[in-house]
DNA sequence: TGCAATTGGTAAGACACTCTGTCTATAATG
DNA sequence: CATTATAGACAGAGTGTCTTACCAATTGCA
């Protein structure tokens, strides 16, 4: 019969259902990016890139919208700092705060990023269905709002 | 139109559809965990209460199933058996391995663990349109199975 | 206007989870 | 029986997260 092994109910438990393709997608994208020359980027970085500002963000703000502190924020970015995908910079507008900008290595970071989460997208598409796989992205952004608005 | 903020799509990447949702439902069901008196159970540890048979499974196998190092699945193991969840003994088998087995404690955060998922997932369903969760499931279960089958 | 509370960020330390590399004992195979 | 493969243990390291405590700048209110 052509497919594979089948799974009792309790191996396919919601969470089992969304870590597994995460994690096949996260090994792709962190891979590929390691191959194309930025190895010291690592999946807890993909915070930082999501949610930072063209003009900067403060870690303050960066830490609330990733939903981790503000420390572990600052780690982060440091590492990033480190290795030249992120400047940090006072903030002339606030004495105690800071700004984190994306440098020209950090945009390509970014932007490849994001061709290869589609490339992977577009690939899966195949593998289920293209209109499987819109659904399943709608269903999903749908359910993100619902648990964002809620809090 | 009532809602909230939106995002770019730079924000709503697969990755991020996936993780999100998977962080929220984690959230709830080891925090409820531990508020029913299972503290030391931590998400890290799902994949023993998923992948474990109930004659015990081997250190290898588990780790295998969970797609980690054994040393890794070793360590979970430990903690699972110093705090009571799990018996290990030696394989009546084979004279290298030991049989890693639920107690009846770990029986009970086993099924707990079930129990919330599926609340959490009826809650989703009020959420967003029963259908639509079961369509949304449905979807995650054809795409975990295409993936697994492709290795 | 001046002081108290708030806010942005840092420092130090701890812990959880993962990996690599190495080792021993047992099993399987020629 | 000799070799190779397998199950697991041990040691060490790196990463990412947290908590507690602190400092310095800003805000706001009496």
């Amino acid at each position: 019969m052509a497919s594979g092994k089948t799974f009792p109910e309790s191996k396919r438990t919601l969470g089992a259902l969304l870590r597994a393709p995460w994690r096949v997608l996260a090994e792709r994208v962190y891979g590929e990016l390691a191959q194309s020359g930025f190895p010291e980027i690592r999946p807890a970085h993909g915070v930082v890139f999501r949610y930072i500002e063209p003009e900067g963000s403060r870690v303050v703000d960066l830490a609330e919208a990733a939903e981790i502190t503000k420390q572990s924020m600052a780690y982060l970015v440091q590492t990033l700092e480190k290795h030249g995908y992120v400047t940090v910079e006072p903030d002339p507008a606030d004495g105690r705060a800071k700004r984190v900008r994306l440098t020209a290595r950090g945009e390509e970071v970014q932007q490849m990023a994001l061709r290869l989460t589609r490339k992977v997208e577009r690939e899966w598409g195949r593998l289920i269905g293209n209109d499987e796989m819109a659904t399943l992205r709608a269903l999903l952004e749908h359910l993100y709002d619902a648990l964002a608005q809620r809090g």
